[in-house]
RNA sequence: GGCCCCUUAGUCAAACGGCUAAGACGUCGCCCUCUCACGGCGAAGAUAUGGGUUCGAUUCCCGUAGGGGUCACCA
């Protein structure tokens, strides 16, 4: 076989060598240690966690070494890709922290644009620098043509592949797929002469050389040291509308565009004998892995499934719709990244996470569950420290868009709404009262509109109530400072034969009708309509003396 | 099914072969307390399993089980 002329028939137009291209995309000129990564996702729908995580790792590590962190869109399935998602995708991230030096990005018409040196970033426009690869593994005989009839290509393209692999038996299948390559394999240059005559398309094929039965020994920066199986399977370099696949595509790209540390899910571990493979056929320096675990969620079963699209918890956009600040998120995904982390945060709390020194060998080996109840954690305390302004800046903005009335409500009198979330705020014990901005109206909407949420519970005589209330209004002074406003109150709990101390309540429980608790819970409830809220003093405080009374004089009159 | 990866409490996880196996979230109890929240104290709860190597194994090796992933002209 003469593989010059069969490179010359394959890719009559391709008159570059892989010289050419690594003299127009030389190396990047970094300082020593620098990283170079990359998010590399294909634009079929909305970010999701499963993403925002290696993205978040490829960010740090090459924004903490001085490197360069850019995005290359994967869009080299055309049936899949979704219009509009690579731009949703570049907004979502960002909305998250995670930005990028180069790469695709949003210009100024709003249309992704290149960034940088080493484009173009989008893969459906790298087209021809493909060519030149796969021309060049044609010549070298590492690489060859698979002719298809129009028709077949269709009877492909129509069935459902993943159904259809489940449904049948693999041995057999495995062992037809073997006979049809080395079939395959035998092609002769009249053949491939007649196939392009006749207009039939053809996929390029890598002749693998590898034996399953050995392994080779392969060091992943997160799992650690590997065996796979090399490769024995001729897969597909170039689709048959020469489009390359993701295999030939990364190594491509990862190479001329300086990556350093490819990082991706474990899902890649299966093919990482093709990548090694083709890093070899081509000559390529081997970039280093990070193949990182997935997150995982629980089904219905209790069993451990990848996170995937559908899940709830896996689309960004339902974080903001739930209310979780981007700081809040990207700090639970510091939690799970480096297990150290918080150990950190706690000696630095007032530092942002991007000061935390990421490292990569902290990093785990096997796949967590997404956990709500750590992320609304990690969010209360985040929350708990931010000023008042702040929580009453986001959550007004938040509710704005997700609860308009409520949102109307706060933006009125921001100084009310700061006054209301400043509540036990700043101090050494702040309040976590909010895991997220929907956790704002349940806790401090009253101040707006006071419904009764709360019915007095039964056991209280409501002639008790009634007689404190009254009480309560005839001494009520908003000028009190915070002592005498509940000396008033112990007043009015001894004067309805309720108890004015706890201690003296608990140690003769039988002498009183009640107690200076229950008394504060007669005028909560007539105040707030609620059993639970912040301090009754502050709040009465912030309300005004008009309201506070309207309110109970309301009570009054309902019971 | 083949291959690969993973396995310490419900969850996330420490413990370069060496105490009584950290800590955090969650759960429960007590304290503080005008309720809630905060905070403090405490409790329950784990090395999947069977072998080996070793004075000694969560740690190293082998088997088993369980879980996950993957096996496309998808990424």
């Amino acid at each position: 076989m003469d593989y010059q002329l069969l490179a010359d028939l394959l890719f009559p137009n391709v008159t570059e060598t892989p010289a050419d291209m690594e003299a127009k995309y030389p190396p990047r000129q970094l300082p020593e240690g620098a990283k170079v990564t990359r998010f590399a996702p294909s634009p079929t729908g909305f970010v999701h966690f499963g993403g925002l995580f290696p993205s978040t790792i490829g960010e740090r590590l090459a924004h903490q070494s001085g490197g360069v962190f850019y995005l290359r869109i994967e869009d080299t399935d055309a049936k899949r890709e979704v219009e509009g998602a690579a731009e949703g995708l570049i907004r979502t991230l960002a909305h998250y922290g995670v930005y990028f030096d180069e790469g695709a990005v949003i210009g100024e018409d709003g249309k992704i644009c290149d960034k940088g040196n080493y484009g173009p970033y989008k893969q459906s426009e790298r087209g021809p620098i493909y060519h030149v690869y796969a021309k060049q593994l044609v010549r070298e005989g590492k690489a060859y043509p698979v002719f298809t009839t129009q028709e077949e290509l269709d009877a492909l393209n129509a069935v459902d592949k993943k159904a259809e692999i489940k449904a049948k038996d693999w041995h057999e299948d495995q062992s037809a797929q073997r006979e049809a390559m080395l079939k395959a394999r035998q092609i002769t240059l009249e053949e491939v002469n007649s196939n392009l005559d006749a207009g039939n398309p053809f996929v390029l094929r890598l002749l693998a050389d590898g034996d399953p039965e050995k392994k080779l020994p392969f060091t992943d920066l997160v799992k650690g040291k590997l065996e796979i199986p090399e490769n024995d399977e001729d897969f597909v370099l170039l689709k048959s509308d020469g489009i390359p696949t993701y295999h030939f595509a990364h190594a491509v790209d990862d190479h001329l565009m300086g990556t350093t540390h490819v990082i991706r899910g474990e899902e890649w571990l299966p093919s990482l004998a093709k990548h090694l493979m083709l890093f070899r056929y081509l000559g390529f320096r081997l970039p280093k892995y990070m193949h990182i675990a997935q997150i995982m969620r629980l089904d219905e079963n209790g069993n451990k499934k990848k996170l995937s699209k559908r899940d709830m918890g896996a689309n960004m956009d339902d974080y903001s719709r739930m209310g979780y600040a981007p700081a809040c998120v990207c700090e639970y995904i510091m939690t799970l990244l480096n297990s150290n982390y918080e150990e950190w945060h706690m000696q630095n709390a007032e530092k942002p996470y991007t000061d935390f020194p990421f490292n990569i060998k902290k990093m785990s080996s096997s796949g967590c569950l997404f956990d709500f109840n750590k992320l609304n954690d990690v969010s209360k305390n985040i929350i708990s420290r931010m000023s008042a302004e702040e929580v009453t800046r986001q959550v007004t903005e938040w509710a704005l868009t997700y609860d308009p009335a409520f949102g109307e409500q706060l933006a009125k009198d921001p100084a009310f709404t700061t006054a209301i979330f400043a509540i036990g705020r700043g101090g050494k014990k702040p309040r976590k009262d909010l895991a997220t901005w929907a956790d704002a109206k349940p806790y401090m909407g009253f101040f707006f509109d006071c419904k009764q949420e709360d019915e007095y519970p039964e056991q209280f005589d409501r002639a008790d109530i009634r007689s404190a209330l009254e009480k309560f209004l005839a001494s009520y002074d908003p000028a009190d400072d915070m002592s005498t406003w509940f000396e008033k109150i112990k007043a009015v709990a001894r004067e309805i034969g309720y108890a004015d101390d706890m201690k003296a309540y608990k140690a003769d429980p039988t002498a009183f009708r009640g107690n200076i608790a229950d008394v504060s819970m007669f005028l909560r409830v007539a105040v707030t309509g609620k059993l639970n809220a912040p301090d009754l003093y502050t709040v009465m405080q912030i309300l005004g003396d008009d309201e506070t009374r309207a309110r109970i004089t309301c009570m009054i009159e309902k019971l």
